[in-house]
DNA sequence: TAAAAATACTCCATAGGTATTTTAT
DNA sequence: ATAAAATACCTATGGAGTATTTTTA
């Protein structure tokens, strides 16, 4: 089994057409030189220098192995340069995904952040629902996962990385926007849009409605449902009714004035973000900078500062 | 400085997706395994493979270093393959040269003779005159040499090889023709064609003369001198005159009845073939091979069967 | 005679083994 | 409970050194 160092002192003989030379420049001693090389000419079963007079002259299979041998060389090289950009973390790719939120007003900024600085590497952002993701954390296909719950499985680890808060929106003209202390009674007879069933919002708005004592959207007027974040929203600028939406979604139209909020007394909309990885499986190293990066949490402030502040 | 083993192993637990199968197919035990690809793991500053159940899963890490591992096994035994066929002796290439006779008479039949068999070998011939074919050799353009006279160099080994001898040789229908013991009168007025001085039949005939008392060359008539042995044919053939010629030359014209000869009384007129090699380079087995197989002498069986036997 | 490679030897790192423990299914 | 990998420990090969001899220009 002849080794890389048998190739590295072939090369050096070839170069300085001396034993005692090639020693001095990969640093080792004759004898050392002597036994590389006859190993690997035993090895290979022929000889490859002719050491007659002052000069090792190499023989025809000397000339015949000295391009394998710059080739190995060289294709080590490129093996662990392509390794090393592995280990920064500044550099591969990685892929992710998102439940509707995470994927669609989160993740995107985030990544647009990571990205600066780190031209090199190349980011795939997957979005599907949180049970979609989960799987596919679960069996490899992504490294790194933002969703809206924790699904249990002890092959997965979850971790919160970012709060959310829903927001009772509006459009800007209702007899409700802006009020700070809107009551339970005040809101049951509006209409209200929701998102459909089994979503990772719906079930945040259901249970944050049973803190407060309502079943649900079934103690709501519930006038429509719609599948995707997007669509309440649009909903609710048309005047279809109220929503709960979460801030990010909604943070431009407030800022423009193309909606409006109300607070609810004694309603927690609170909800976490969760990060999750394979538990069992190591992280890329930049699927580590990207989680490390996620947990600081700087890169996304929070959206709306806490107004008791 | 990681080596091949790490490779090999890598490779065996890419395919098998297991340290103790890998043991298996490449005869260790799953410790020397685990211990391969952790040195190779931490020569390159990354983990490769999960080892969390039944499975051992590539990281990212992994699976970008295995297209690399696979190149360089492959051509690990690319390179041995080609250093292997240089060992066989049967194939590579073959550089070797001949003087004027044994270039244009004995080489080409010993290289045909030398390849059947030898499909996968090329030979290269080059034909020169005797010190253009030494002094090649002395460089190291060619390998092997065959020359009509020994030159004392000691850096070159001379082996004679080959026996040759000149006739007499002239028309068929001449006075001499068949002659067999002319006397050394019965030439001494008859017209002659003969080499240039300095080649190596000039030479070898002189010796001859001398030996019978005649001085050279300038104790007969020489009507023309020829640059080549061939053209020396062509001149006897249309009755210039008589000639030396190696017997190997005009084997040919003699089997069909185009060019006669006759014997000199007491004159030795054998000569040698040698080969030439350079005596402190080793040669390729090729070069070995062909120079044992022209040494055997059963390729080239002597032209005229001695006919005092 | 001087320079280069080979040889002889010593030392120690490590590849490879066996036996055992830890871990995860 | 079982299968797999890690760990601990031992041995022997061989890589690297120093000192010396051999070879050749």
């Amino acid at each position: 089994m002849f080794d890389l160092r048998q190739i590295q002192v072939f090369l050096a003989v070839w170069k300085t057409r001396s034993f005692t030379k090639a020693a001095k420049e990969i640093h080792l001693t004759q004898p050392t030189v002597s036994g590389h090389i006859k190993a690997l000419e035993d090895a290979l079963g022929i000889q490859l220098f002719d050491r007659s007079g002052r000069k090792a002259v190499p023989t025809k299979a000397g000339e015949a192995f000295y391009p394998h041998a710059r080739q190995i060389m060289r294709l080590f090289d490129k093996a662990r340069r392509t390794m090393d950009t592995f280990c920064g973390g500044d550099s591969g790719e990685l892929e992710v995904g998102g439940s509707n939120i995470p994927g669609q007003y989160i993740l995107p900024l985030l990544i647009g952040r990571f990205k600066e600085g780190r031209p090199n590497c190349r980011i795939v952002l997957r979005i599907d629902d949180t049970s979609g993701i989960v799987s596919q954390v679960e069996h490899g296909e992504l490294e790194l996962g933002m969703v809206g719950g924790v699904v249990k499985r002890n092959t997965l680890h979850f971790e919160p990385c970012l709060e959310d808060r829903l927001l009772l929106v509006m459009p800007p003209g209702h007899r409700l926007a802006g009020k700070v202390d809107v009551s339970v009674e005040e809101i049951l007879e509006e209409p209200f849009v929701a998102r459909e069933v089994g979503s990772g919002s719906r079930m945040a708005a259901e249970r944050a409605l049973r803190d407060i004592g309502i079943e649900g959207f079934q103690g709501l007027n519930v006038v429509a449902e719609m599948g995707s974040t997007e669509a309440v929203r649009q909903a609710v600028k048309a005047g279809v009714g109220l929503a709960f939406i979460s801030e990010r979604a909604v943070k431009e139209d407030m800022e423009h004035g193309l909606l409006a909020s109300a607070t609810l007394e004694e309603m927690t909309l609170e909800r976490s973000f969760y990060l999750v990885w394979h538990a069992k499986r190591s992280l890329s190293p930049l699927a580590e900078a990207f989680r490390d990066f996620v947990m600081e949490g700087e890169a996304v402030p929070p959206c709306n500062p806490p107004s008791g502040e």
